[in-house]
DNA sequence: TAGATATTTAGCTAAATAGGAAAATACGGT
DNA sequence: ACCGTATTTTCCTATTTAGCTAAATATCTA
């Protein structure tokens, strides 16, 4: 939990994964809408992929970023359990099929 | 959302959310749990008072913090709508009669 | 009111974090 | 192989944060 909740306590992070949210950007797309130098931006990223919130693509020499949607749901899933038992599962796909079960520790 | 994430962000912090899930606590009892001076636990408390992540009430000369589980349940949910829009609400009573039904801007 | 206990506030220091600039690395095209 | 573009890494500095000690505040009890 540490991990994400790090990565999660920053602005320019969480603005991050909201443009990744709609669609997987490059390193340089995502830079275009800050004022921040590129690689500070590059800096966030690789916190944001140590903490799973996103997933990295090797496209030529670009890099595609993409919003590992489940992971940030399944994580802040498992941190709020212990203290909402009745909480609802968070998920974007209803009924999902290949839902991942293991419930991992509070931490 | 900066404010909660920042408490979040924090292993004490983070514990002293777990102690008080099980019961209202005073300072010196949770201080009590951890090898840390009281005065640095007090700060905590104030930095989760502040996330809205636990209320405080004064019984005499004492300070009893309790957990605000909806504070906690409600905002995690609001982060998360965005980008999970169908998620399911995070909520430990189920079907609550007195909900909060307006949407706070993502932030 | 004085003294004891509970908590917060102040002042300080060490460690962590964010961000810029410059250098290094990776890849594609010529 | 060389050059240009994309990205990461390194190095450095400024700011923030965590935690300690000591002092201040608040409340209870005698």
């Amino acid at each position: 939990m540490q991990k994400l909740f790090k990565a999660l306590a920053s602005e320019p992070r969480r603005r991050i994964l909201s443009y990744l949210a709609a669609e997987p950007l490059t390193v340089g797309e995502i830079a275009d809408n800050f004022e921040m130098t590129l690689p500070s931006i590059s800096r966030h990223l690789a916190l944001l992929k140590e903490a799973g919130l996103v997933r990295e693509q090797k496209r030529g020499q670009y890099v595609l970023y993409s919003l590992a949607k489940e992971r940030l749901a399944d994580q802040l899933y498992e941190f709020l359990a212990p203290f909402c038992p009745d909480a609802q599962r968070i998920t974007d796909e209803r009924g999902r099929k290949g839902g991942r079960s293991k419930a991992r520790a509070l931490n």
